[in-house]
Order: C-alpha cells, then sequence, then structure tokens
DNA sequence: CATGAATGAGAGTTCATTCAT
DNA sequence: TATGAATGAACTCTCATTCAT
C-alpha cells in the first residue's frame, strides 16, 4: 500500500511530477497551473490526476516532502554533542535552501491555514523539531533562554521568504543569518 | 447605480477603487478578482477598467501608494535628531502593519520581479529612504556598521512576511524584534 | 458574434438561452453540455453562466418555467364547471406536450431527488394543482374515488415519459389514454 | 490482483462483468462509469475493454440479457392455458422489476433510438413477445380487442419508468397498475 | 489473456477585458 | 463618463479508450 507498486515507471512519473511541481509552484506559486507541471514533467495532464487526484493533493504532497527532508536533517542533528551549531547549522541550512526553491512552498506553510490536510502536519512536525534544537541550545548556552520557539520560528519562516523572494548575493544573506544570529546569542 | 453613491461622488472614484483594491488584495493576494473590487467599491466594472486599464496598472497603483505613504514617513523621519530610535521605530511600524494589511502586497513588491513599471520604483524610493536611515543611526553609533542595507532590506521584508502569514501574539512578535534589533545593535 | 446588440436585450438572451436550454436538455438529457446551449443560442459560453452561474441552475430555470407554465394551465381549470372534461382534458394536454418536449425535463422532475432548490418546487406545485383537479373531478364523480393522488401522479408522469421516448403515432397515443382514462372512469 | 480471484475464476470475468453492469447501469444510469464496474467486478479496466470493446456495446449487452430473461418469461407464458393472467402477470412482473433494477436500462430502451446494433432487437422481441401475451389474451376476452399493441407497448414502458423514477409505495403502486389493468378490461 | 498507467478530448466554471448603451 | 452584459481563453477535473508489461 506504499505508494505506487504497480509498474515500474509509474513511481518514475509520480517522482518526476513531484520534482517538477516543486519547481513550478516554487516559482510561480500555487497559482501555477497543473498543466504546466504536466507540460514539464512530459505526462499527459490526466497523468497528473492520476498521482494526485486534486491540485490541493499535489500542493500538499510537494510540501510534505519537502518537510519530511527538512524534518530528518532536523533530527538528525538533535542528536549533536554540539547543539550550538547544531541549531545554527540548521537555521543557515534551511535559509540557504529557500533561496532557490522555497518560494510560495512556504507562502502556504507557515500558516498552516490554506492547505489542510497532511501538509499542516509538516510545518507542525518541522517546529517541533526545530524546538528540539532550539531547546538544546538554550541548554548549552549557545542561544539567549528568552527566545520563544513561536518568534524562533517566526524569524525563520521570514528569514526565508526574504530570501527566497528578494534577489540577495551571498555575502548579504551571509550577513543578515549573521545578525539574526547575534541576536539569538546570549550577551 | 452604485451601491453608495453618495461616498462615490464626495472623493471620486479613483480613490476608492484604489482604497478597496489595497484591502482586497492585501486579504486574497494579487488572486483576488477585479470584480470584487469593484463590487466593493460599490462602482461597475468597467469602471474600474477606465481608471485602471489593467488589472497589473491597478496592482501596482495600490503598491505605488503604499510605497508613497511609507516613503513619506521615513522622509519625515529621517531628520530627526535621534536617529537610533527612529530607524528602530521605523522598522517597528512596518513590521506593525504588514500584521494586518500587507499581506500579499509584499507578496509582489520586495523583489519587484513580477510586477514592472512604476510598482518597481516603488520598492526602489523605500529602499533609499531606508538607507538613509540606516546610515544616519549607524553614524550615531545605534546600528552596527557592518550591516549593509541589502541585509537590512531582507530582514526588513522578511520579518514583516513572516507577521504578515504567521498568527503571532503581540509578545512573541515583540520578541522577534527584539531578537533582530539586537542583532542590528553594536556589542 | 453575430445579433449581439447589448442592454436592453440582455432580458432577450436570457429568455432564449432558456428557450434553447428546453430544448437541448429536452432532446439529450441533462448530459447534454451547456455549450451546445450557448452555441445554439448564439452566445459565448461565458453568458449562459452569468445568467445561470451553474449547470443545475440552468435546469432548475427550464424546469421551473416548465412547471410555472402547466400549474398555471391547471389552475386555470380548477375553476371548470366541468370538472371531469378539465381532468382529463388537462392530463392528456400534458401528456401532448410531454411528447416533443419533455424528455428529460421530467427525467429529473419527478422524483425531484436530483434538483433540490427552486425546481423541487415545480413538481410539488404541480402534484398539488393536480389534486385540485382530481379532487373536483372525483367529487363530480367523473373519476374513480379510489384513485390516489400517488398513483395518478405516477401515471401522468408515467405516460408522459412513455410518450416522450417512445415514437408513438398520434392514434396510439389516443388509444394509449383512452386506456388511461377508461381505467380512471368509475364503472 | 482482483478482489476476489474466487469469484473471478468461477463464473468467467465477461459472465461477473455483465451481472455488475446491469447492477452499476441500474443504479447510476449510462452516465456510471466503466472504471465502476470494473472495480466492482474486482477485475481491470482493460479486462472490461477486452470484453466488450466499447462502453455502448457494454450497455447493450446488458439490454440484450436483460430482454433476453424477460423474453423467456414471455415465452414460458404464451403457452399458458390461462391467457388472460398470463398477460397480466408478465405486465405486472415487468413493472415491478423496474422498479429496483431498470432505471436507465430503459432510458435507452423502448424506443432503441440511442443504442444501436443488437440490443435494438431486445426490445423488438420482447413487443413481439408481448404482442403474443396479448393477442391471446384478447381472445380468451380478458381484454378488451381495441387495444393494440403499440399502446399496450407504450403503458408498459411508461408505468415502469414511472415507477422506476418515482418513489412509490407498494398500495400506490399497486392501484396504479390496477387503474390500468381496468383501463385494458373489455366492459 | 489480464493488468493498470497513460492519454486526449471535453465539460463546467472563472476572469480579465471589451463594447454598446 | 459610467455601466454591466458579452466574450474567449484558461484552468481544474473526468472518462472512454489504448498500450506496455
Amino acid at each position: 500500500m506504499a505508494t505506487q507498486p504497480t509498474r515500474a515507471d509509474a513511481r518514475g512519473n509520480r517522482a518526476r511530477i513531484l520534482e517538477v511541481a516543486e519547481e513550478v509552484f516554487g516559482r510561480g506559486g500555487s497559482a501555477a497551473s497543473t498543466e504546466e507541471v504536466a507540460r514539464l514533467a512530459g505526462v499527459g495532464i490526466a497523468t497528473v490526476f492520476r498521482h494526485f487526484p486534486t491540485k490541493q493533493i499535489l500542493v500538499e504532497a510537494v510540501l510534505v516532502r519537502h518537510f519530511d527532508r527538512l524534518c530528518e536533517r532536523a533530527r538528525g542533528l538533535a542528536e549533536s554533542d554540539d547543539p550550538g551549531p547544531a541549531f545554527f547549522g540548521f537555521f543557515g541550512q534551511i535559509v540557504a535552501d529557500a533561496a532557490g526553491k522555497l518560494a510560495i512552498i512556504e507562502a502556504f506553510t507557515d500558516a498552516g491555514g490554506d492547505v489542510g490536510g497532511k501538509a499542516a502536519q509538516g510545518p507542525r512536525d518541522l517546529r517541533e523539531a526545530v524546538g528540539v534544537l532550539l531547546r538544546r541550545a538554550q541548554d548549552a548556552g549557545a542561544v539567549r533562554t528568552d527566545a520563544g520557539l513561536d518568534e524562533v520560528h517566526a524569524l525563520l519562516v521570514g528569514v526565508s521568504r526574504a530570501v527566497a523572494h528578494i534577489r540577495l548575493d551571498e555575502r548579504a544573506r551571509a550577513r543578515a543569518l549573521e545578525i539574526v544570529f547575534d541576536g539569538l546569542t546570549p550577551r
């Protein structure tokens, strides 16, 4: 029952569609047309709808996949011996990712408002995972203790969004991060 | 034929349309329909198109107006005797505004990517105005000198966006700002 | 397109669409496409949807109109001095009408199951109107008293449907009616 | 891969498909999807199309089977010693059947208009068989002699349709039949 | 011989935009 | 000048039918 054990390349198509969808929706937002996804994926429109019976489901699937990857990474870092760098590193990585890909993906995500169902779980899981990293970093004295998860999460999303939408060169992005990181560091 | 002929004549249709459009696009994003703008403004759809021949032009006009207001405020503060508070206050105000209204406005704005033409001037002007405030605050020793306009602008947009999209209570928003402000303050 | 002066004949368009729709749905059932209605009416598809925001609403409107006409006729006959002929005449007229036009119209109607909203009122009103004619005919001794409204209504619909779907020549139709009428007459 | 391989092998796919199709089309009309037939039959969609290369062919096959059964019954009764009850009994049985199953089957059937090919033969055969029953009943004095096959057939179809579409309780259905039967009986 | 993934043609519906009043 | 009816293009989604496995 996993995904589609049926045909060999059916899974291939599914994967390709997801990948293309991430790119298309990343660029044009959820307003981008399913038809464009189909075209770029090199399949008929009906094939997209066979794998993802609804546009919303497709969008959700993209989000779920994305957040699953992020969470996985976060959970890996949760056991690090060096909680400070683990936290800041993860923060930085997410922001770096956002630069190219996230775009609208997060436009939905954060609030989780529009997309219900499974997709809403993604942000929630991520939040939780970030919470663990944050707590450990605070316990280790690497992050100021008066910083709550709410605002850290907001900053994470905000900086990612900013970076995703504004063309920011490497150095500027690094300095933006540095500012936030400094703000998060105990004096 | 309009619903409120009184206000219609009083302020002029153009102004009314702009006002309503800001609200409508602020809520539903650029996806919101032009017809809804017309309806809420109490004018016929054709009247909207007479004043703004294209939806894009209408959106741009909304943005321009919005940025003009922001710039005006920024320029007012540029002559303040207290450059530090002026800068931080402006930053905070923009973010506070964003909470309720900006929403999509920024979704277009920031990069200026999608909207060409005049609208692109809005962000640019704002950027410039912020630049002035920043430089003066730096000169006064209230902001670290290695913070460039690029990253400050990015943070401004980013935090605004985060606040606009994430339901963040008062305290969390204040703390998020505090973190960023701390990061901007020289050690 | 061809014949679109505007304004005043918006009502004209609405009427034409309804008329064409009755014919199209009468032929092909509710499965017939809205696009065909538009084409035959000589208007763009969007015009149809402007007047009838949903296909269902369009279908309902057709039904409502049709039933309104029938009811009007029935009510006119309700005051007849000759209740027997009034009842049988109305029965016969409905069946005659059905021959050419009803077709699917009744396919929805009768049960009223599928079409909700206003349309459901149509059949109900008609049923009521027929009930009045029936009672008066029974009081006058022209119709057997053990015939309930349920079965009379069923026969009315049934014979109409039969006539609508089967190519039946004049004489055969007359004889089918005669059989039913004889069955309804007290011995 | 099928859901019930047992039954599948036992009866042969063709038979299973036909059976399921009768039920599915009986419920949802010809609008019901071929895929639903496949699903309920526990076979792949392609298997359905292997046996019945076209949806229309499948529908026709269902009709043919249905009419074959009816005709068989009619022919059995044709030799009855009691032509009156034989005729009326058959009439009643068909109507009773229609209540649950026919639905759309008749929507095509009757006129034979829509479905060409073999299916058209079904109604024709049935008509003929009914003709035999009718003539014998007339010869036996149980049915008025001025009732032609055309109108009897029409009434048969009509009453069946009415009963199939209108929710009619047992008693009302019985009385509707009684009325028609009375109408068919010589005075 | 069976399977189910892939497909294209259409259906309903929406929306920015134009045109006659 | 303001209006709103009309329009076609585009989008989401469905379904009968085909093809590779």
